[in-house]
DNA sequence: TGACAAAACTAACGTTTGTTAGCTAGAATT
DNA sequence: AATTCTAGCTAACAAACGTTAGTTTTGTCA
């Protein structure tokens, strides 16, 4: 547990008040009563409310890019690629939630060059995402159904969990990883 | 196709801004110019930026325990519930996709009486849900996995649906209900 | 045509917003 | 001991916000 510095403390701060009322709704007197100081102290420390956004959704977006780029670049069948995103997802939520949930709602109020970044980071991923299910797809270890439509289903699943995850009692993380994967992989249907 | 009243364009109209860039950063003058006419103007038809949300949002979720209440007061087995859940969706999001995006993104700007009747219909609409799947885990026609993951992996994709549906050019509406239904009931992996 | 209502307008209001400027007390460095 | 750095403060700014008041234009129908 290493010490936060006071830029770090600003940022995790205004994260959580972004993950409540969103970006917009929330102010710099907001993040500054939280920290317990004024608003205009915040800029001995940051420049901007965009650079706190910026931060926060950039961090997590790379995450997913080293993660992404560890599975393609792994030797291992289509389905089980799949289910190292899953787990990693599940993993990055975990330990991200604040900053994923400003990158779920809130990454249209980035400006400029932050969010050119964003979305092409996110175009890739996806990129990667939908080669892989064709992949499966291709070599017949994935029913042929429309390949948008599993890429869809697994990915807002996996981009939404944030929101839910604290709110059910600490689901273990191992059982929900099992339980996710199998639901995807496997379906709800039990056959026999 | 019948004609809509002033105050219904302007409902549309803020239900597209408010889709792109979330609640609080659609000004009344950005409504106003969209509709081409001055913020003030606005008020001659509604009664206050809230009175848009509210409407909006409401009837999107009114829909919803409509739909949810002729499942459940269906004879039919657990399955076939949520395969009419999933498909109510669809219909749900192709109709109303812009309510469907303040509903999902902005409900908690929602004031007062308006957000406690939002939140008591979201909750009784995920205990149904909750419900129905515990009926399938305990008749054996689901697998016996954690019912929240179950009830989340459904609900989140058929939420966020919206995003996504009018991007990727218009997938024909039976094909999208026929391959949801059966990545989730079946998975996605090809047993032949 | 004149009367009336509907729907637009201009102007302004009081707040709130992100941010800057300048200051001060204490801690760290020289 | 003198200096510089750190991190807070008060005060204020210009812009943008939702909304109101009062006025003018437009359309409808007697």
């Amino acid at each position: 547990m290493k010490a936060l510095s006071r830029k770090e403390e600003i940022i995790s701060t205004a994260s959580h008040l972004f993950k409540e009322k969103g970006y917009n709704a929330v102010t710099m007197r907001d993040i500054a009563e939280a920290m317990g100081m004024k608003a205009a102290s915040l800029y001995n420390h940051i420049s901007s409310k965009q650079e706190i956004l910026a931060t926060l959704i950039l961090e997590v977006a790379n995450e997913f890019t080293r993660g992404m780029n560890a599975v393609i670049s792994d030797v291992s069948s289509p389905l089980e690629k799949i289910q190292t995103i899953i787990e990693m997802h599940i993993d990055i939520t975990v330990n991200y939630s604040e900053g994923l949930a400003a990158l779920n709602n809130d990454w249209m109020h980035l400006e400029n060059d932050h969010l050119k970044a964003f979305v092409k980071m996110r175009t890739d991923y996806e990129e990667n995402f939908r080669t892989i299910i064709k992949q499966g797809i291709d070599s017949g270890e994935i029913h042929a159904r429309h390949p948008e439509v599993i890429l869809f289903s697994i990915l807002s699943t996996l981009r939404t969990l944030y929101v839910w995850y604290q709110k059910r009692g600490k689901l273990d993380v191992n059982v929900l990883k099992k339980d996710m994967v199998a639901v995807f992989l496997n379906g709800i249907v039990n056959k026999h």
